[in-house]
DNA sequence: CGAGATACCTTGACAGGCGATGTATCTTGT
DNA sequence: ACAAGATACATCGCCTGTCAAGGTATCTCG
């Protein structure tokens, strides 16, 4: 039920991604619910935009995917982080540092003034 | 001289120019100048970011721009926060905070685990 | 006089997010 | 028995923000 957060999620989609599936391989509606679980319902991928992170996620061998053998329910399509994607993660989270401070930094209001 | 970043700061633009506008009237070369600095050359706006956020800002009426008189030198637009522009910086930098702890959140790894 | 800094601006392409829509299965209430 | 809602996946086409590339004009310095 978020409105504003959208944009400036963007870019992040991945990074959460992965780091729900370091955790352990998972499935797209699952990944999504511990997302919304996480915020306490604060926000939650849209299905379209999840599919479509996949689906790059997967192109650049970040991850891999198999389809479940569920007896019953809906069937599902696993995925698992690979070793590339470990490495990636890494690096996107040391960016998301970095770059956060910078930010922080940017946003804040200095009272520096003109001459 | 940063190269990933870009994404990362996508939604911030125009928080980023509200919060120079707030230490008073600039204009696009003079705050892409106090990004880089601030930043430690970290950061810097590509000119078409930085001036079609000018045009989006003053087209919602969040900035007002007027000429300089310079004697010398090129001209400069220069761009003023409004009163609106101020209540809107108020309300992106508190939602930054709020979604900032939110991405924390979700981009650590968690070893909750499936069953 | 040429190079480089200052300063602004526009066009067109691209990528990611997402609304809309569609599929199929299972559970629960009436 | 049947409708509603949850589970689960997928695609199409639009929208929006970023940015490479190109352009204009002025000033300074060697």
């Amino acid at each position: 039920m978020s409105t504003i957060a959208a944009d400036l999620i963007r870019g992040h989609t991945e990074t959460i991604i992965l780091a729900q599936l370091m955790g352990g391989d998972s499935y797209g509606y699952q990944i999504n619910k511990a997302v919304k679980q996480m915020t306490n319902a604060q926000y939650e991928f849209k299905e379209a935009t999840l599919y479509s992170a996949f689906k790059r996620l997967e192109e650049e061998h970040y991850i891999r995917s198999y389809w479940g053998n569920e007896g019953s329910g809906a069937r599902r399509r696993y995925y698992a982080i690979t070793d590339e994607g470990r490495r990636h993660y890494t690096r996107l989270t040391e960016e998301w540092r970095r770059v956060s401070g910078m930010i922080e930094t940017l946003i804040s209001v200095t009272h520096s003034e003109q001459l």
